[in-house]
DNA sequence: TTGACATATTCCTATATCGGAATATATTTA
DNA sequence: TAAATATATTCCGATATAGGAATATGTCAA
Protein backbone atom coordinates (compact mmCIF):
# COMPACT_ATOMS: atom_id res chain seq x y z
CA UNK A 1 0.00 0.00 0.00
CA UNK A 2 1.26 3.54 -0.90
CA UNK A 3 0.69 6.75 1.25
CA UNK A 4 -2.98 7.90 1.74
CA UNK A 5 -4.38 10.35 -1.16
CA UNK A 6 -3.67 14.06 -0.80
CA UNK A 7 -7.71 14.30 -1.12
CA UNK A 8 -8.37 11.41 1.57
CA UNK A 9 -8.43 14.65 4.25
CA UNK A 10 -7.50 17.65 5.62
CA UNK A 11 -4.73 16.33 7.19
CA UNK A 12 -3.07 14.78 4.19
CA UNK A 13 -4.13 18.16 2.19
CA UNK A 14 -2.75 20.50 4.32
CA UNK A 15 0.71 18.57 4.81
CA UNK A 16 1.59 20.58 1.26
CA UNK A 17 3.12 23.96 2.07
CA UNK A 18 1.97 25.64 -1.32
CA UNK A 19 -1.58 24.62 0.10
CA UNK A 20 -1.22 25.73 3.51
CA UNK A 21 0.08 29.00 1.44
CA UNK A 22 -3.26 29.09 -0.65
CA UNK A 23 -4.95 28.51 2.61
CA UNK A 24 -3.95 31.39 4.22
CA UNK A 25 -4.22 33.85 1.45
CA UNK A 26 -8.03 32.79 0.39
CA UNK A 27 -8.65 32.98 4.43
CA UNK A 28 -8.31 36.86 3.88
CA UNK A 29 -10.35 37.26 0.78
CA UNK A 30 -11.36 35.47 -2.10
CA UNK A 31 -9.40 35.62 -5.28
CA UNK A 32 -9.26 34.18 -8.91
CA UNK A 33 -6.80 32.08 -9.58
CA UNK A 34 -4.70 34.49 -11.49
CA UNK A 35 -3.96 35.81 -8.31
CA UNK A 36 -2.39 33.00 -6.43
CA UNK A 37 -0.48 32.22 -9.19
CA UNK A 38 1.57 35.83 -9.30
CA UNK A 39 1.20 35.74 -5.23
CA UNK A 40 3.07 32.30 -5.35
CA UNK A 41 4.77 32.66 -8.12
CA UNK A 42 4.29 29.19 -9.30
CA UNK A 43 2.74 27.77 -12.61
CA UNK A 44 -0.87 27.80 -13.39
CA UNK A 45 -1.71 24.35 -13.76
CA UNK A 46 -0.11 23.57 -10.33
CA UNK A 47 -2.41 26.08 -8.61
CA UNK A 48 -5.12 24.53 -10.24
CA UNK A 49 -4.05 21.19 -9.09
CA UNK A 50 -3.72 22.29 -5.34
CA UNK A 51 -6.93 24.18 -5.96
CA UNK A 52 -8.73 20.94 -7.10
CA UNK A 53 -7.24 18.65 -3.43
CA UNK A 54 -8.56 21.71 -1.78
CA UNK A 55 -12.00 21.38 -3.19
CA UNK A 56 -12.29 17.82 -2.89
CA UNK A 57 -11.73 18.23 0.76
CA UNK A 58 -13.99 20.64 1.24
CA UNK A 59 -11.04 23.46 2.42
CA UNK A 60 -11.92 26.04 -0.35
CA UNK A 61 -15.07 26.97 -1.90
CA UNK A 62 -15.36 28.29 -5.26
CA UNK A 63 -17.99 30.77 -7.40
CA UNK A 64 -17.30 31.79 -10.80
CA UNK A 65 -17.43 35.13 -11.85
CA UNK A 66 -17.28 35.57 -15.59
CA UNK A 67 -14.30 33.77 -16.62
CA UNK A 68 -12.44 34.24 -13.25
CA UNK A 69 -13.22 31.41 -10.48
CA UNK A 70 -13.07 33.35 -7.40
CA UNK A 71 -12.01 30.63 -4.77
CA UNK A 72 -12.40 31.06 -0.56
CA UNK A 73 -10.82 29.51 2.10
CA UNK A 74 -13.24 27.09 3.80
CA UNK A 75 -11.95 27.28 7.55
CA UNK A 76 -14.58 24.95 8.81
CA UNK A 77 -12.51 22.41 7.01
CA UNK A 78 -9.70 23.37 8.82
CA UNK A 79 -11.12 23.06 12.13
CA UNK A 80 -10.54 18.99 12.86
CA UNK A 81 -7.22 19.75 12.65
CA UNK A 82 -7.56 22.36 15.35
CA UNK A 83 -9.21 20.56 17.53
CA UNK A 84 -7.10 17.11 17.15
CA UNK A 85 -4.05 19.18 17.75
CA UNK A 86 -5.93 20.93 20.80
CA UNK A 87 -5.99 17.27 22.64
CA UNK A 88 -2.16 18.05 23.63
CA UNK A 89 -2.62 21.49 24.91
CA UNK A 90 -2.33 20.21 28.72
CA UNK A 91 0.84 18.78 27.80
CA UNK A 92 2.09 22.49 27.42
CA UNK A 93 0.47 23.54 30.53
CA UNK A 94 2.40 20.79 31.92
CA UNK A 95 5.44 22.70 30.61
CA UNK A 96 4.46 25.80 31.37
CA UNK A 97 3.56 24.69 35.11
CA UNK A 98 7.19 23.66 35.42
CA UNK A 99 8.85 26.85 33.65
CA UNK A 100 6.91 28.61 36.48
CA UNK A 101 7.80 25.96 39.50
CA UNK A 102 11.27 26.30 38.29
CA UNK A 103 11.36 29.65 38.20
CA UNK A 104 9.51 30.23 42.12
CA UNK A 105 12.42 27.95 43.27
CA UNK A 106 15.14 30.13 41.70
CA UNK A 107 13.27 32.48 43.32
CA UNK A 108 13.27 31.48 46.77
CA UNK A 109 16.51 30.56 46.53
CA UNK A 110 17.43 34.07 45.91
CA UNK A 111 19.21 34.08 41.96
CA UNK B 1 9.44 15.94 -8.33
CA UNK B 2 6.97 14.07 -5.48
CA UNK B 3 5.44 14.17 -2.87
CA UNK B 4 7.28 15.82 0.57
CA UNK B 5 8.93 13.12 2.98
CA UNK B 6 6.68 11.99 5.57
CA UNK B 7 10.15 13.04 7.59
CA UNK B 8 10.47 16.78 6.36
CA UNK B 9 7.47 17.91 8.73
CA UNK B 10 5.23 17.59 11.29
CA UNK B 11 2.03 18.37 9.02
CA UNK B 12 3.35 15.38 6.79
CA UNK B 13 4.33 12.87 9.64
CA UNK B 14 0.72 13.75 10.96
CA UNK B 15 -1.00 12.63 7.59
CA UNK B 16 -1.07 9.24 8.59
CA UNK B 17 -3.72 7.81 10.91
CA UNK B 18 -1.73 4.88 12.54
CA UNK B 19 0.85 8.06 13.94
CA UNK B 20 -1.73 10.04 14.74
CA UNK B 21 -3.06 7.18 16.54
CA UNK B 22 0.29 6.70 18.03
CA UNK B 23 0.91 10.08 19.32
CA UNK B 24 -2.74 10.12 20.81
CA UNK B 25 -1.68 6.72 23.11
CA UNK B 26 2.09 7.70 24.42
CA UNK B 27 0.86 11.34 25.03
CA UNK B 28 -1.37 9.82 27.78
CA UNK B 29 1.41 7.75 28.98
CA UNK B 30 5.13 6.26 27.57
CA UNK B 31 4.90 3.09 25.98
CA UNK B 32 6.86 -0.06 24.82
CA UNK B 33 6.76 -0.84 21.53
CA UNK B 34 4.79 -4.02 21.86
CA UNK B 35 2.37 -2.56 23.85
CA UNK B 36 1.41 -0.81 20.86
CA UNK B 37 1.63 -3.53 18.31
CA UNK B 38 -1.36 -4.79 21.18
CA UNK B 39 -3.31 -1.55 20.78
CA UNK B 40 -3.32 -0.92 17.18
CA UNK B 41 -3.46 -4.07 16.21
CA UNK B 42 -0.85 -3.79 13.75
CA UNK B 43 2.49 -5.96 12.60
CA UNK B 44 5.78 -4.51 14.85
CA UNK B 45 7.72 -3.53 12.13
CA UNK B 46 4.80 -1.05 10.72
CA UNK B 47 4.74 0.11 14.16
CA UNK B 48 8.57 0.57 14.94
CA UNK B 49 8.76 2.24 11.33
CA UNK B 50 5.89 4.85 11.97
CA UNK B 51 7.47 5.48 15.26
CA UNK B 52 10.85 6.00 14.01
CA UNK B 53 9.28 8.88 11.22
CA UNK B 54 7.94 9.98 14.62
CA UNK B 55 11.15 10.39 16.19
CA UNK B 56 12.99 11.85 12.76
CA UNK B 57 10.41 15.29 13.54
CA UNK B 58 11.15 15.14 16.70
CA UNK B 59 7.17 13.99 17.47
CA UNK B 60 8.13 11.50 20.16
CA UNK B 61 11.28 10.65 22.37
CA UNK B 62 12.24 7.51 23.82
CA UNK B 63 14.08 6.03 26.27
CA UNK B 64 15.84 2.73 27.21
CA UNK B 65 14.37 0.21 29.88
CA UNK B 66 16.08 -3.23 29.67
CA UNK B 67 15.07 -4.44 25.97
CA UNK B 68 12.36 -2.37 26.04
CA UNK B 69 12.16 1.10 24.33
CA UNK B 70 9.90 3.23 25.85
CA UNK B 71 8.32 5.90 23.73
CA UNK B 72 6.08 8.98 24.61
CA UNK B 73 4.96 11.80 22.92
CA UNK B 74 6.76 15.19 22.45
CA UNK B 75 3.61 17.61 22.45
CA UNK B 76 5.92 20.46 21.80
CA UNK B 77 6.27 19.26 18.58
CA UNK B 78 2.51 19.30 17.67
CA UNK B 79 2.78 23.09 18.76
CA UNK B 80 3.18 23.89 15.28
CA UNK B 81 0.45 22.33 13.79
CA UNK B 82 -1.92 24.10 16.96
CA UNK B 83 -0.38 27.73 15.76
CA UNK B 84 -1.02 27.35 12.19
CA UNK B 85 -4.63 26.44 12.64
CA UNK B 86 -5.48 28.63 14.86
CA UNK B 87 -5.06 31.23 12.76
CA UNK B 88 -8.00 30.35 11.13
CA UNK B 89 -9.72 30.63 14.53
CA UNK B 90 -11.55 34.17 14.28
CA UNK B 91 -13.15 32.95 10.38
CA UNK B 92 -14.71 30.36 13.03
CA UNK B 93 -15.73 33.56 15.52
CA UNK B 94 -17.32 34.90 12.56
CA UNK B 95 -20.02 32.25 12.17
CA UNK B 96 -20.82 31.44 15.82
CA UNK B 97 -21.37 35.48 15.41
CA UNK B 98 -23.60 35.00 12.81
CA UNK B 99 -25.34 31.92 14.48
CA UNK B 100 -25.64 34.14 17.67
CA UNK B 101 -26.98 37.06 15.60
CA UNK B 102 -29.69 34.74 13.61
CA UNK B 103 -30.95 33.17 17.50
CA UNK B 104 -31.45 36.56 18.62
CA UNK B 105 -33.12 38.03 15.38
CA UNK B 106 -34.84 34.77 16.06
CA UNK B 107 -35.68 35.77 19.69
CA UNK B 108 -36.92 39.21 18.48
CA UNK B 109 -39.59 38.09 16.38
CA UNK B 110 -40.61 36.34 18.83
CA UNK B 111 -40.22 32.40 17.88
C1' DT C 1 27.40 -18.84 25.76
C1' DT C 2 22.99 -19.90 24.29
C1' DG C 3 18.37 -19.07 23.91
C1' DA C 4 14.42 -16.06 24.45
C1' DC C 5 12.56 -11.76 24.06
C1' DA C 6 12.01 -6.86 22.12
C1' DT C 7 12.82 -3.87 18.58
C1' DA C 8 14.88 -2.16 14.22
C1' DT C 9 16.11 -2.64 9.47
C1' DT C 10 16.08 -4.29 4.76
C1' DC C 11 13.97 -5.75 0.59
C1' DC C 12 9.91 -5.86 -2.13
C1' DT C 13 5.87 -3.93 -4.78
C1' DA C 14 1.68 -1.31 -5.88
C1' DT C 15 0.35 3.20 -5.72
C1' DA C 16 0.09 8.19 -5.59
C1' DT C 17 2.33 12.19 -5.74
C1' DC C 18 4.28 16.96 -7.74
C1' DG C 19 5.94 19.73 -11.30
C1' DG C 20 6.46 20.60 -16.25
C1' DA C 21 4.72 20.72 -20.86
C1' DA C 22 1.04 20.54 -23.79
C1' DT C 23 -3.62 20.83 -24.54
C1' DA C 24 -8.64 21.18 -23.55
C1' DT C 25 -12.59 23.81 -21.88
C1' DA C 26 -15.18 27.89 -20.88
C1' DT C 27 -16.30 32.77 -21.12
C1' DT C 28 -15.98 37.36 -22.81
C1' DT C 29 -15.06 40.65 -26.40
C1' DA C 30 -14.35 42.40 -31.04
C1' DT D 1 -17.53 33.61 -35.38
C1' DA D 2 -12.77 34.27 -34.20
C1' DA D 3 -9.46 35.86 -31.01
C1' DA D 4 -8.20 36.62 -26.35
C1' DT D 5 -8.36 35.52 -21.67
C1' DA D 6 -8.82 32.42 -17.57
C1' DT D 7 -8.79 28.04 -15.81
C1' DA D 8 -8.79 22.91 -15.87
C1' DT D 9 -7.10 18.55 -17.42
C1' DT D 10 -4.00 15.11 -19.30
C1' DC D 11 0.28 12.88 -19.98
C1' DC D 12 4.90 12.29 -18.35
C1' DG D 13 8.72 10.85 -15.09
C1' DA D 14 11.27 10.74 -10.79
C1' DT D 15 10.42 9.77 -6.19
C1' DA D 16 8.65 8.25 -1.74
C1' DT D 17 5.52 5.90 0.44
C1' DA D 18 2.99 1.79 3.61
C1' DG D 19 2.58 -2.76 4.51
C1' DG D 20 4.29 -7.61 4.31
C1' DA D 21 7.96 -10.91 4.82
C1' DA D 22 12.33 -11.93 6.25
C1' DT D 23 16.13 -10.86 8.85
C1' DA D 24 19.34 -8.18 11.76
C1' DT D 25 20.46 -6.05 16.17
C1' DG D 26 20.43 -5.62 21.04
C1' DT D 27 19.50 -7.04 25.85
C1' DC D 28 18.47 -10.10 29.55
C1' DA D 29 18.45 -14.66 31.93
C1' DA D 30 19.89 -19.34 32.79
Amino acid sequence: MARAATTSDAFNAVAEPRRREILELLAVTELPVGDLVIKLGIEQPSVSKHLKVLRDVGLVRVRRNGRHMMYRTNAEGIRPLYEWTKTFERLWAHQLLRIKERAEAKELRGE
